[in-house]
RNA sequence: CGGAGUGUAGCGCAGUUUGGUAGCGUACCUGCUUUGGGAGCAGGGGGUCGAAGGUUCGAAUCCUUUCACUCCGACCA
């Protein structure tokens, strides 16, 4: 492509609401711009770097059986009531109505859909397993998008979901899933983890996430140093930590105004580890809310994603000192015994059949020392967030936090969705049986943006090979040299002639050094630059990642530049 | 959804306190010069000042309402 005859909009000045550089260098390199909160437009580099990614993602994944399809983006609301999903995903549906008052959504994700597309057209465990996936645009109604491309409210993702007769078939998938999933993040040229995650609101058991590590990302990942141990923070786990303790006498103190672990440790001159800490939060289920207590060990913390599964709830929220009262709590003298009848509770699975600990004694102004946590397993589950410099459970390490950007999440749903839309075949007996499934998704517009948080310098974009729009960026120095400019046409072509993706930048009204600086936003790992040592038939070769510059003969530019790009 | 802020030329901004002819930089167009690190000079085009209502002889500026966008937090498969 001549760049001329492109539209390349680069800018000069930085947009002042893009604060990430993949946003920065996206809207200035003139790959996308921006048209409403969380929406974007692709413009001709940034849709060729789309379509490579879609085509890498297609590739392998069509390498592992699955099967493109394309289903409607905007899907009738009575789908989503049939699975019970209508409620569950809130306001992130955006739903609208059409010319006749009937309900619709514009699809956030498709396990519905796509379960109805299957049922009663594959009925036989002959016909299983199969594996349908679509790259196609999704909404989510985003409380509050932002940084840029990755936490868009549109954006394209590929989505895909595998039928099966067995759980064991569908592990085997699940399994080929995370092979292929690894192959193409690795041909993208991406550093990331495979971490254990929380299944959220898809459901289902086992779930693994795909994370780019990069400074910005939003989500915090838990890694071991000494094995491949890595999980979400929402589903990490630790190894038993050992903790002394002082002998307690079974107390009532009085402890005035002291509230917080710190103040009541302190006082009582008691580790922190050997209190119990009471986090109130309101639990919203789909007909009602009701308040609960979590406890956590005194220098733990409450791991929200973890506390709401325990407690099955839809979300939690903070609980107002209003509602915290009428329920008959004293906000920071919540402790095990002595609770208002009826009271909801959780404690944290570290402190079962613990002895000797701390924790308030439901009345304002008082602790009770020397308590032990109940013997009943129903009572107990995992709670608290690990922290920088716990054990590993696997090997016994040390775990650190990293921040990761999620770009494919792979989900073992089973029979939630078959269960509930009846979507069923028959066995080799002739029972019917609902479909076991999985379901994996890529994030590929996020990806555009992930890449670029993993690979960028002060000056702009670095693309990997198999991302990068073009191959090769010639500059031509002053494209009012007929010399220079017939020279790089020449190059431009032999490049087209082998199959290199060239964009030639034959602009004659601006300078080299306009030139120069447009390769370093734009990003395509190599440029060849067409100018001065023309005469001497030399051109220079320049490497995007590190600026270094080499010169070849003119006769040399091409077979150089395939020997480069392998 | 809570808190804060911003809407003025394609983009980045000043002007609003104290009402009085719509500004700057950049980009764009024309011409001449320049040509390896975002060129110089000269000339030129481009605006319902986010929208609606109000006060006033007169509103970008004051008042009311509303919409949009951004940031912090909550939330986020």
């Amino acid at each position: 492509m001549k760049f001329s005859q492109s539209f390349i909009p680069t800018t000069k000045e930085t947009p002042a609401e893009a604060t990430l550089p993949s946003h920065q260098f996206l809207i200035q390199a003139g790959f996308i711009n921006q048209e409403g909160a969380g929406l974007y437009n692709f413009m001709p580099l940034g849709k060729r770097v789309l379509d490579k990614i879609r085509a890498i993602v297609k590739e392998e994944l069509d390498r592992a059986g699955c099967l493109e399809v394309q289903l409607g983006f905007i899907t009738p609301l009575e789908l989503w009531e049939e699975s019970g999903r209508a409620s569950k995903m809130g306001l992130e549906m955006l739903r609208i109505k059409d010319r006749k008052q009937n309900n619709y959504v514009l699809s956030p994700t498709n396990e519905e859909a796509m379960v109805k597309l299957v049922k009663n057209r594959i009925t036989s465990y002959k016909d299983l397993p199969i594996n349908l996936y679509q790259i196609h645009t999704k909404f989510r109604d985003e409380a509050r998008p932002r940084f840029g491309l990755l936490r868009g409210r549109e954006f394209l993702m590929k989505d895909g979901y595998s039928f099966h007769d067995s759980t064991e078939d569908m592990q085997r998938e699940f399994a080929l899933m995370e092979a292929t999933y690894r192959t193409i993040f690795t041909r993208l040229g991406l550093e990331f983890r495979v971490v254990d995650a929380d299944s959220g609101a898809i459901g289902g058991s086992g779930s693994k996430e795909f994370h780019v590590l990069a400074k910005s990302g939003e989500d915090t990942i838990v890694v071991c140093d000494g094995c491949d141990y890595a999980a979400n923070i929402e589903a990490a786990l630790r190894g038993i930590k050992q903790y002394n303790k002082q002998a307690l006498e079974k107390s009532k103190v009085e402890t005035p105004n002291l509230t917080t672990i710190e103040e009541v440790s302190k006082f009582l001159n008691i580790e922190a580890h050997q209190t119990i800490k009471a986090v109130i939060k309101k639990a919203i289920y789909e007909t009602q809310t009701q308040i609960v207590i979590f406890f956590v060990r005194g220098n733990d913390e409450l791991e929200e994603t973890k506390a709401c599964n325990a407690i099955n709830a839809l979300e939690l929220v903070d609980a107002t000192h209003e509602e915290i009262e009428a329920v008959g709590l004293k906000a920071g003298y919540v402790g095990i015994e002595g609770l208002p009848h009826g009271t909801l509770y959780k404690i944290d699975k570290e402190l079962y059949c613990e002895t000797n600990m701390v924790c308030g004694a439901n009345e304002v102004n008082y602790h009770l020392m020397g308590i032990d946590t109940p013997n009943d397993e129903t009572l107990y589950a995992d709670l608290i967030a690990v922290q920088e410099g716990d054990g590993c459970s696997c090997c016994g390490g040390t775990l650190s936090h990293t921040k990761g950007i999620e770009v494919g999440h792979i989900f073992q749903l089973g029979t939630k969705y078959s269960s509930a839309m009846k979507a069923e075949f028959l066995d080799a007996n002739g029972k019917s049986k609902p479909f076991v499934m999985g379901t994996y998704g890529i994030g590929v517009s996020r990806l555009v943006a992930a890449i670029i948080e993993q690979h960028h310098d002060e000056k702009g974009c670095i693309w990997s090979k198999e991302s990068a729009p073009y191959d090769v960026h010639i500059i031509i120095s002053n494209a009012k040299k007929d010399q220079e400019l017939e020279a790089g046409e020449r190059i431009y072509e032999a490049l087209k002639e082998v199959g290199i993706q060239t964009l030639l930048d034959d602009r004659a009204k601006e300078r080299f050094g306009f030139k120069m600086n447009d390769f370093e936003l734009i990003g395509i790992p190599y440029a060849i630059v067409v100018g001065k040592k023309l005469e001497q038939g030399v051109v220079e070769i320049i490497e995007r990642k590190s600026l270094t510059s080499i010169e070849v003969s003119l006769e040399r530019a091409v077979s150089t530049m395939q020997e480069k790009l392998g």
